[in-house]
DNA sequence: TCACTGATCGTCT
DNA sequence: GACGATCAGTGAG
């Protein structure tokens, strides 16, 4: 057994400010690309039965308008229509038969875009997100888009909800200040693969996919 | 630690 | 009927 560094139980919720202020649709960059900037350091606030659940945004990725690669791309379908809605939504699709993944709509009302958020670290709420992802390490409990939807217990049923509005799934201004922002080639694409529009916040260890990924 | 693979089912052609 | 904005498990080094 190697001993490499024990992983801290310091949690960085004890020095976290207690005010959560709602972002506003106005705040929200109307670009896709722009907003999946925007997004990196920002609050994800899901409220549950059993508590509330707080966690930083720290990977994402943009699918542009007219993007082979977007869901958006053949038009309007029953399962990507909040990604036409006015931006600030929730959209929520089912992947690989186990998977769900959580994006936040873009652009102007009748465009289709979204950006996905891939990763992000925990701040409160971690019991409940180890209950429902049994076996995963802290670290990798909101790391990767499946990963993350499942911790937050993300599904259909979130899809469409107002992210700017009191619900049970809200975003809020960040809490702390970010890292230097690095741009990619997006995960998991068979079309579109050279585009640079993933984002995540340089050498945070909550962000997915492997180190060299660019 | 890295690379590879199978699982699994809703959605669209 | 094919495929996918993924992940956990496995085996090799």
């Amino acid at each position: 057994m190697i001993s490499r560094a024990a992983p801290g139980p310091k949690s960085p919720s004890t020095s976290l400010p207690s005010r959560l202020r709602r972002l506003r649709r106005a705040e929200l960059p109307i670009d896709t690309e722009a907003l999946a900037r925007f997004l990196i350091g920002a609050t994800i606030v899901r409220d549950l039965p059993e508590g509330r659940a707080v966690a930083r945004i720290v990977e994402t990725e943009a699918y542009l308008p007219m993007d082979a690669a977007a869901h958006s791309f053949r038009g309007k379908t029953a399962r990507n229509r909040t990604l036409f809605g006015r931006r600030g939504h929730a959209y929520v699709y089912y992947i690989y038969g186990n998977y769900y993944c959580f994006n936040v709509s873009a652009e102007a009302a009748g465009v289709g875009a979204g950006v996905l958020i891939r990763a992000a670290e925990p701040l409160r709420g971690l019991e409940g997100m180890r209950v429902r992802r049994p076996g995963a390490r802290d670290r990798d409990l909101l790391r990767g888009p499946g990963r993350l939807a499942s911790a937050l217990a993300i599904t259909r049923a979130e899809d469409g909800l107002d992210l700017c509005a009191a619900g049970p799934l809200w975003l809020a201004a960040p809490l702390a200040p970010r890292a230097e922002i690095v741009t990619s080639r997006r995960i998991g694409l068979t079309k579109e693969v050279d585009r640079l529009l993933r984002f995540y916040e340089r050498g945070n260890p909550h962000v997915s996919g492997a180190k060299n990924a660019g």
